[in-house]
DNA sequence: TGCGTTTGATAAATCGATTTATTTGTATAT
DNA sequence: ATATACAAATAAATCGATTTATCAAACGCA
């Protein structure tokens, strides 16, 4: 077990300072006006002995740890694993690395969590933050760290974030429902205030309203747990044979209907028309048809660590905070008029 | 942007010295003779002004982070997103950070992300290890650091790992297909030197062999790009009209695969009976009907860091390297023979 | 009384870098 | 000839903790 070498060890073995060292390693041998003969001797001996800088005591001195801070709700659902894994990438080809975890929408965990990140010197935050949370996040604001709110924002909480036109896109994929034929037509939703969840539903109550029918709205707890969302599901549609559509308002909670349907042997779509937001791979390719709405991805995972790099590189404490809504595809399948 | 509080202003607020503060809030109190009425003094007063170390400087002068470094395959392919979830969970009940990353079975990258994390100075490494690595994993058990490998494993590198059975669960579902009346099975795989993969080959070729069927092997070059995987899929479909069944050899390959069956019309199970390596949530319940080998993901997760905490706590340097082979379920679907 | 031992706490060294302040020698200007 | 500026490099302070070495007071015992 060799010990790594320092700076100091470096700077011996060269005959110079450990000063001179970090400085030429630092780019700022020009600045400093050390000689460029020196610097070239020092950077073929880093180059050949292999030294690098020791990261902690880098950050320890400088106060930046070039680690960024993921917050997803659950990196096992495929829409936040696949912006993870796109941020990720972008993150690293700038010289920063990212420490994830999910918060399973549980304000008290996503407070630890964020008091954890904290402690390891995060330079930046990308949260897609549960309700309760703003005076956490405001605080870390006010400390001058860099936060971007991605799939949701918060009201109270004045900084970037990176949205899809979820009113506009619920309420199309209704519209489209009713277009369709389709009168009853119920919305199954996670029982939440979070502005996402808040406007793919009353983009589902605008496009009703205008057509004058009934809103039947069923509201699922959130659970990690598929068992405790199937439940009530199981229920809902036993109790509503007269439906002939129903919109998911999320990912998991379309899986969980999916599956719920296929147990209860309800046809798609003859029996019942099927919208799920978010699209799955699957989806694309096998009954029964679901009609879909597909966030973009790789535009969003793209806006989120492009606005972050922007906080971290300049120092735009002054630039007031913006709002980037990208829009949804809607795609269509199985569209058999019932 | 209020500066936060280190241990000298604690020491000085409570005329004490830092190194008294130190002890205490080490639990080495007792050791240290420390009087109960001072202890009792500097631990109310750290805990009211909510006073926390900085764990950077904890880091340099200890050596430990406390952080492990995970790497696996693609943390978008939801086998790796379960894993990785489970994981990160116990990992932080047990006072651990993750910092994770996607090697993409890329060799450079994955040497690059290694020497990140150990730049980073983690404590122990949980690696899904692509091949060609066998060198730089060494010499991170050559230092002393631990690596618990899972998924695969590299016969030249000699630490723990945990793995499922391949070769039984692919001999045993290939036989179970012959036993349907299956004559014409062929077995798509990536191109890989992998143990995972060799060992499921040769798990379908004992099969075979035991029956006497000629074995067809498609080997496709891995690659995130699922175009470049559908269209040698589509060709070699095509080409071999006379299947009756087909197996694929993992995830990433079966979801592939049911696109290009789909696209090319073919009727599951009818035409031709799938059976997949890995189950996916949707697998259970829609057609076509994929009969699927499950590995068991909690208890991976579970073997995998249990093993690597062991290692971390105890200084068990000199305990001999363990290798924990798991079993899989075989879910069985569609079963019509043909 | 005087010497060794235990108690309870602290001063100083250390981890490995960055950054600020200082030094030394040389060239230029007055 | 002396002050001034500049070039080139370094010594020392710093980041915030842990750990080692040290110290002062009290105690025990001959």
């Amino acid at each position: 077990m060799k010990k790594k070498l320092s700076i100091v060890n470096i700077a011996q073995s060269l005959n110079v300072s450990k000063t001179t060292v970090s400085f030429i390693l630092n780019g700022r041998a020009q600045e400093k006006r050390i000689s460029p003969e020196l610097v070239e001797r020092v950077l073929k001996y880093v180059e050949e002995v292999g030294y690098k800088p020791n990261s902690l005591a880098k950050s320890l001195r400088t106060g930046k740890s070039n680690i960024i801070g993921l917050m997803v709700e659950d990196i096992s659902n495929p829409f936040f694993a696949s912006i993870a894994r796109l941020i990720e990438d972008r993150a690293y080809k700038n010289g920063y690395k990212i420490i994830y975890c999910s918060t399973d929408n549980d304000t008290l965990k996503t407070r630890e969590l964020i008091s954890m990140f904290r402690d390891r010197h995060v330079d930046g935050y990308i949260i897609a933050p549960p309700e309760g949370i703003e005076d956490d996040i405001n605080s870390l604001l006010k400390d001058g760290m860099p936060v971007v709110l991605f799939d949701r924002h918060l009201p109270d909480v004045s900084t970037d974030f990176v949205e899809i036109d979820n009113l506009f896109s619920t309420y199309n994929a209704t519209k489209h429902l009713i277009q369709q034929g389709y009168k009853n037509i119920a919305f199954v939703t996670f029982a939440s205030g979070q502005t996402q969840m808040q406007a793919r539903l009353q983009g589902y109550y605008n496009a009703l309203n205008e057509s004058g029918y009934k809103p039947v709205v069923q509201e699922i707890v959130f659970n990690q747990n598929e068992d405790l969302i199937m439940g009530p599901l199981t229920t809902f549609l036993k109790k509503n044979k007269n439906l002939d559509a129903v919109f998911f308002g999320t990912n998991h909670v379309g899986t969980c209907g999916l599956k719920v349907i296929n147990s209860l042997g309800i046809k798609v779509p003859s029996d019942l028309a099927l919208v799920s937001f978010d699209d799955y791979d699957v989806f694309k390719l096998f009954s029964p048809p679901v009609t879909a709405i597909a966030q973009p991805i790789e535009a969003i995972a793209d806006s989120v660590i492009t606005v972050l790099l922007n906080r971290l590189n300049t120092s735009s404490q002054h630039i007031s905070s913006q709002s980037i809504i990208l829009k949804t595809d809607f795609n269509i399948r199985g569209s058999s008029k019932p």
